[in-house]
DNA sequence: AACTAGCACTCGCTACTATCGAGTGCTAAC
DNA sequence: GTTAGCACTCGATAGTAGCGAGTGCTAGTT
């Protein structure tokens, strides 16, 4: 279920105590927000050793790199490799607790709705039941193929071209001609833009061929164009952020209080988002911890991204974005949960 | 232009040098943020007094409630009350500046889409030339009638109703039937549906009359009723946010850190946003300033909000939401020269 | 009567000092 | 291998002192 990303080098496995020790202070530490020290680890958790076992073994595993201390004379923290070797060796796969395997469940089992009215509320309810933001990202246009394709006059110059598309997606574009054309012509263009389009994904939409009508021709072959560059420029893959202030809250656990402010401009921005989506390969639970992500923006943050799994395919993706010190256990649970959901409710087979 | 709230008491009109001072406090506390003390004033403004002159006139402005101090032997900030001083009496109404008129010109002149992509375009624009979170709210469902509407079958069961409204906007809704229904009765419905509700507004939908198809019957009452209740969710008015991650860069002019937080959230749940909208019944930019807003959320923050008229009618709303450390006279020109844009671009008559 | 120079006063800010204590690393004993 | 003990580090807190920006007030000037 989880990446491991590691090289299995001298870091491969640890022994027994120093995973305790590991487990501890990580664990702590998503809990209080605060340097975990030798004590509260020897205290808090029965380990049955003394706290300078445990101090021993802090320094070994500061040593390497599991730990840090933010200055001498206060507890640690765990590294972004700390953080790593718990999740790749210190989680079981968890279910999602009861309350919030029901949210889930329920709304999937209620859910009527259009694919990009389902991706939307699913992010939503990600973000509430992980307490962090969340990304969902659909499937490419190019999955959905043109149920339905029709012109509809707006105005005497003004043409709308919309086109309904398999997965309930309705995509429309504007065409504005240089003189009104009348309602005869429009039909005819319609018609033939339908025959053209219908049964095949809106990226593939080609201009009908050439009839007697040339007025119709041309308003078919402009709608045409105007759908095409409609999949180009939507980045092909619809983006929904839900709970995008939960990054506001979390402010204080990064180091400068704007990195939050610019996180927020890049969600607003999508780009960031699809990238993040596009780079997943990995079938599973993905999980980017701290400088492990390519993007220079989320080196204090970690992404917990799951593909929606569709038959063979990739149906989108869905994740969540916090600090570093997040629960992971919960996370991974969450996203797990919602992605599996998901991709059952767009495919029951 | 601006709306004039305060009673005409004792304070209805402040004596020149009073009018300077208070004006000088409120433009350097704008660009600065910090406490305005009276040698600053005396200094950097040429009034040709003394600092102690200036000391007597800022005691006076504190005791009257325009000012205030942080604490003895600070500066002085201005109230909620002195900056709707400064808003009514002090800033005559301003053209935008030519690289901010510019932008928006240009985005209006080339802007051929449907209602609700230019909503969310004009969102964007008026939170990059104020740097605020913007706001737009569009106009009632009930303003547009349907052009166009089309059952479309997307599997055995599901039925997609899909409508075209004047001013370009596409609403659908997804019914589910028990069983597979025929090509042939969806046409039936859909013919019947379009007959009903052309020429109407989407919220006024009737269930056409009872033919003798009961499966065709039923799927049109179906679809009707859930174009219906669209109408009524989405409440009625779609929203769009622009910038709302400048509320975050802000953070430091709200008291608390989490203030930025709740109103982020606030934002994302639109309700806010439609309720501010709601009672606004003068025409014109109107301000208001902290305390002003009736929502206790609102009450470290100012709101700029106009009308988009639209003949005798109001077409939707416009504005922006910052601390009250705002640059009133910026904001004020970019919503008034937007609004105005806008209202022109949707009816150009 | 309005303005201003002067001055005592307030009080946040910074720097310095002392103390406290949580936490460490190390050593020696078990 | 574990642990008790201990010296040590260093952030956090509190108290003190001086600085200086800014004020209010008074007395003198225009």
């Amino acid at each position: 279920m989880n990446e491991r990303t590691q090289p299995s080098g001298p870091d491969a496995d640890l022994d027994a105590r120093k995973e305790q020790v590991l487990r501890a202070v990580v664990e702590e530490f998503i809990a209080s927000a605060e340097p975990v020290g030798s004590q509260k680890v020897a205290g808090s958790r029965d380990l049955g050793v003394s706290s300078a076992t445990v101090r021993n073994a802090m320094a070994a595993l500061e040593r390497d790199g599991f730990l840090t201390q933010p200055h001498t004379s206060a507890g640690r923290i765990p590294t972004d490799k700390g953080y790593r070797y718990f999740v790749d060796h210190l989680t079981r796969v968890e279910a999602l607790g009861p309350p919030h395997a029901d949210t889930v469940s329920r709304f999937f089992a209620g859910a009527e709705a259009a694919l990009d009215e389902i991706l939307h509320e699913t992010s939503q309810i990600l973000s509430r039941i992980t307490d962090h933001a969340a990304l969902v990202v659909g499937p490419a246009a190019a999955s959905a193929t043109v149920m339905s394709l029709q012109l509809v006059p707006l105005h005497a110059d003004v043409v709308l071209a919309v086109a309904v598309l398999s997965n309930g997606v309705v995509e429309k574009g504007v065409v504005k001609l240089a003189s009104g054309v009348g309602e005869e012509v429009v039909r005819r263009a319609s018609a033939a833009l339908a025959d053209a389009a219908i049964g095949s994904p809106l990226g593939d939409i080609t201009t009908p061929p050439a009839t007697d009508d040339d007025d119709a021709d041309d308003l078919a072959a402009r709608a045409a164009e105007a759908l095409r560059s409609l999949v180009i420029e939507h980045a092909s893959e619809p983006v929904f952020v839900g709970g995008a202030s939960h990054l506001a809250a979390e402010a204080q656990d990064f180091s400068a209080v704007d990195t939050a402010a610019r996180l927020l401009e890049l969600l607003e921005q999508q780009f960031l988002v699809v990238s993040l989506a596009r780079n997943l390969l990995d079938r599973g639970t993905t999980v980017r911890i701290g400088a492990e992500n390519e993007q220079v923006e989320l080196r204090e943050c970690s992404v917990v991204l799951a593909p929606v799994q569709m038959g063979q395919g990739v149906a989108g993706t869905v994740g969540i974005l916090g600090p570093t010190r997040m629960d992971y256990r919960r996370a991974i649970a969450a996203v797990a949960t919602v992605s599996e959901s998901l991709a059952r409710h767009l495919d029951p087979s």
